[in-house]
Formats: C-alpha cells, structure tokens, sequence
DNA sequence: CTATGATTGTGCCAGAATGCACAAAGGGAG
DNA sequence: CTCCCTTTGTGCATTCTGGCACAATCATAG
C-alpha cells in the first residue's frame, strides 16, 4: 500500500537543521532559500540537501532556490509538526523542570498538559503555568485528555515503572530522558535521549584529536 | 600516517550503551557479559555488538562472554571516560541549572568548573557547590585552570558570540545546548545538542506510524 | 579424554547512504 | 531575443553499514 519510498534515517535527521534556517529566513523575510546556505547551516553538501528535499516532493527553482515560505510549510507537515501534541511529563527534578519550562517546544507542536511526582514535598507546587500533582492522578488525566505522549525525566531505577504505568493509561509515545532501555510493547514508540551517550562520544572524539597531533 | 581503522561512527554511538550495561553488570559482580544482552539493551542482533567490540580490539572467550571488568576498562579508556575533562557552562537558565547539578556526568569524567551568567540577578547565586560569576572573568579562569570545554546554554541570539568569547579564551571543545550552527575555526571541535531536532524526527515516527493503520 | 552446548570472530553479500558531475531550468542584462 | 550566470534535479559509481551463517574456541559433565 504505502509505496512511496520512506526517507532514509539520516536525511530525517537533517530536516530538522533545514527547518531551522527555514524559519530563520521566513521571520526574515526572505522570500527564497538556496540549497547552498542549508548545507551550511546542516554542514553538508549543497547537493545531499536537495537530495534530502526531494523526498518530500517538494521542488525548488532552478536559478533562484526554494520557496521559503512553501518549504517551511511542507517541512512542518512532514515533520509533524502542525499537529498538536500533547503530553505529560514525569519526575519533575532539574532535568524535568527544564523540560517543562523550555520555551522552544511550543514551535515543534509539543505542549505539556500535566506534571506529575512521586515526592510529596513537590505536590502542589507551581512550575510555570502548571501544577505538580500525585502519579495517581496520572492514569485519569490521561484517559480523560486523550495524551498521547509521555515523557520520563525519572531516576533510572525508576524509569521502567513509570513506563509501565504510561503505557497502561493509553500512552503510546514515549520521550525517555531516563539512562535506561526501556522494554515495552511494540507498538508503542520509543525515543531515548540520553545526555551521557552523547557525552562519551564527544568524550571519544577529544581522545581522537588530541591523539592526531 | 594513522592508519590504523578508525572506528565507524554508528559503532562509535553505541558504544555509550555497551557501557551502560558492562557498568550494570560490573556493579552486580558478574565476570561475564555476552554479546547477547549487550545487543538487547542497545537494540541490535549480538553479532552487531561483536563487530562494534572488535574495532576495540578487545576479544571476548568463546563459550563465555567478554570479561566484564576488562571489557568496561577497555571501553572507559576508548571513550576517554577515564580522561578528566573541567568545563565551564555558560547561561545557567533551567536547562544550565539541571545541566550543573547532572549527577550522571561524573562518571563520564566531566567536571564542570565554573558558572557563567550574563544576569547581573544571577551573578553571585550559589547553584549546588558552585557560585554563579560574570562572565568578565571567564577568561581568566578558563586560562589559569587550563580549562579545555565550554558548555553553551545561552539562547540561540547569544550563542555565537558566547563560542567566539570561549575560543578567544583557549577552549578547543563546545557541547553546544543552543539551537544554532555555531561558525568556528577548524580545530575547535563542537558538539550540538538540540532537543528540538530529537523532537522533530520523533513527530516524524509518529505521524508516519500512524498513517501506516 | 570425549562429547556437548554455548558463545565468539569474521568473511561474504545485500542494501543504504554518499559524492560527483552534468544536464535542465529559470532570471536578468543588453 | 540571446547570452550568461545561478541554482536545481538526479543518474551513476563508490563507500559505508548491516545481517547472516558458520567455523573456531572454550567450559563442563561424565
């Protein structure tokens, strides 16, 4: 059924890197972006960036580049981004807190309905517009909205436990900031953000460097 | 001149998850760890894992497994996890804040050295061990400690000159939080961090996932 | 000492991703 | 209208990455 050739993994990590400059250019005003200055922005050939743009039928003009404002719409829509996702967030600690304070997330379709802790102590306190409240409250709130995403900001012993719970409510995305792999069913989407993984690779690269000289 | 193969950089990713586990394992006291669960916790077929380990020349006992301390020494000097690496974090927002008081990197060797903030409010608060200072005296510190990596955790406007500001004071590593493609010399090495490209390529999952029912 | 079961190391092939080069298309000057 | 400059679209060869299968190796039981 769905024929069309999907995009490869590493050009849908890019699109993001183009939506940005896309952005940048539409707030400025300008009316066409070349496929020169994305790859400069992405750090990557002019030629893999209209490669990458292709897979989303989108043409640009000979001579003049891409339209801006036509590009920045079809990125969003591929991406995603116009739909409004909303999720809720677990383990309001530092990371957490961060996490729901970010301003940027609101321009990625991305909105936090609902904050949720195990320690008493935090119960009821504000974090910006929202209330921190008791996981057991999690399971109605979630049926009730019909969120579809959960974040996990928990200790790592913890992570797997509030997955279970996430899942079990009728959550099928899941944003793991937790340094653990979490096991769950198959259907539901799984993406793991760890700080320490990218760490180590930077970490390995400074020994790569320094070894070169 | 180095021609020794240097390792591919999907392997290199997942080398962090290796870690995770052989740490895991070394803690619980087992002297082996198989191919098998290393594959499991990083979502790859065991003979992935085989492969990735061999670009570290570590050999594994057939019938066995690798032995867990050796394999988690080994891992620890290839990544450098053993190299201290002192850094500086410029822009303690929330994100700055809940990066500073990161439990997790220590065991990655990051130090993280000093607090820099441009907010006359901030300048003098205490965030865990560490007081908040201006950034006028970054330089002076990054150059009498020899300190090597800057941390960026400033907003997107401010981010470029904060990297042109780190640089000028001798730092030749950036873990830049800052959505932005930051412009510096060749030998500075600059490791982007955007939650909001993570987010997007997730949105990306989701609507594709749910356009295949 | 032998047989058995488990696990590693790696060669080979298929598939994915990249880089290059060039034809095609549009814009603008004269 | 024609020439020239700029930028896109993409076919092709090359390189990189992944999966599979199987021989080689080691531990253990009898």
């Amino acid at each position: 059924m769905s024929d069309r050739p999907s995009i490869p993994q590493p050009s849908l990590r890019r699109l993001p890197l183009y939506y940005r400059l896309v952005s940048l250019n539409h707030d400025k005003k300008l009316a066409y972006t070349s496929s020169r200055d994305l790859g400069l922005t992405a750090n990557v050939p002019a030629a893999r960036v209209r490669k990458d743009l292709s897979y989303l039928g989108e043409r640009g003009r000979p001579g003049v580049g891409y339209d801006t404002e036509l590009l920045m719409q079809r990125l969003e829509t591929f991406l995603g981004l116009i739909n409004d996702k909303e999720a809720v967030l677990v383990g309001v600690g530092n990371l957490g807190r961060a996490l729901a304070l970010y301003p940027g997330f609101a321009r990625y379709g991305l909105k936090i309905a609902g904050l949720f802790d195990i320690d008493p102590a935090k119960i009821g306190q504000m974090v910006g517009t929202l209330k921190i409240m008791d996981q057991s409250r999690l399971p109605d709130l979630v049926r009730r909205w019909r969120i579809q995403m959960g974040i996990i900001a928990v200790p790592a012993q913890a992570a797997q436990g509030v997955a279970e719970k996430l899942i079990r409510s009728g959550i099928s995305v899941i944003w793991n900031f937790a340094p653990v792999t979490l096991v769950v069913p198959p259907y539901v989407l799984v993406k793991d953000e760890d700080l320490a993984v990218d760490l180590a690779t930077l970490s390995h690269q400074i020994v790569e460097r320094d070894q070169a000289r």
